[in-house]
DNA sequence: TTCTATTTGGACCGAAACAGTACTGTTTCA
DNA sequence: TGAAACAGTACTGTTTCGGTCCAAATAGAA
């Protein structure tokens, strides 16, 4: 379906909460504040520190704060941490693909990806938060010439 | 991991392929041709005729043709018509999330979403086939600030 | 006209990935 | 020393995905 899993969901909303109060937040009390429940954004906090994008404390009085501030924090970055790498397809740099000899539009899919990371690079969670990323990149990058095609396909 | 399924890779390399003659074409034929293994082949071409982008001529003799020439139709289209309509998240439009209200950044994943559609609506499968994907954008859109953060995270 | 070869159409099934949960161990502060 | 909180791992149920199989339809030949 081309969605990001629930669980990147999960950690942009943690994310953006986190950046809210420059303070350790405690797994239980991000629950509670975001509604997402407890053992899920435990894990999803989990995560993100061994990635990098937010610092633990462990023990009493400990909990998780930001790594970064909110403005320096991509979608992409919060995408990789959780879903692994972004590439749309199996036929990349080493991948292996079944139709390699005969696809015959090589690596054409690395131009794909790159665009699709650069959207997301683009929008960093503070855009999330404010509702300005319209007014960052200046309206959503390329026009877009409608959708073509477009068999409404929304089925 | 956010990667389109291997079916979405299939089936633009079946047609571009199908574009490149103009007549109809049947699913081994184009199984061999492409080294895609025939029964997936031909379910990805099923797919694709219910959803309007190929057409289809039952019977002795028959086969699939595009519905449109490459140049009008975008991967995005494609996309949708294999996974199903671009969301990244649950929580869109009338999607369900769990933490609603709570949540605090509404609708902001819209955005995210456009921007993405956007990306690949850009593309299109004569962009794949001519390698011209970054003369018509003109350098892929927006520059992307680096990926921001980018804990390396390619594990 | 009938019959058959050919090709698509739709249903089915097994495998893999994902989300969610639970438990045990380690660290820190009061 | 004891409680609080994170770290890591392992397990399980569910969903989605990739692949296979059989039935309906059409065109052409006999
Ligand atoms: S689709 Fe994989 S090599 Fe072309
Ligand atoms: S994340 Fe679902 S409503 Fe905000």
């Amino acid at each position: 379906m081309l969605k990001l899993s629930k669980l990147t969901d999960y950690a942009v909303v943690a994310l953006v909460r986190l950046g809210q109060k420059d303070e350790v937040t405690t797994s239980p009390v991000l629950s509670r504040s975001t509604g997402i429940p407890e053992p899920t954004v435990a894990k999803v906090l989990k995560i993100l520190a061994t990635q990098g994008i937010v610092i633990s404390q462990r023990g009493a009085r400990g909990g998780y704060r930001l790594a970064y501030p909110l403005e320096e924090i991509s979608i992409a970055a919060v995408i990789q941490a959780i879903d692994g790498p972004i590439s749309l397809t199996t036929c990349v740099d080493g991948g292996e693909c079944d139709a390699r000899s005969t696809c015959g539009l090589g690596g054409q899919w690395d131009m794909v990806n790159a665009a699709i990371r650069n959207a997301l690079s683009a929008i960093t969670l503070a855009d999330m938060k404010n509702h300005t990323v319209l007014d960052r990149l200046g309206g959503l990058g390329n026009p877009a010439p409608s959708m073509l095609v477009g068999p409404e396909a929304t089925a």
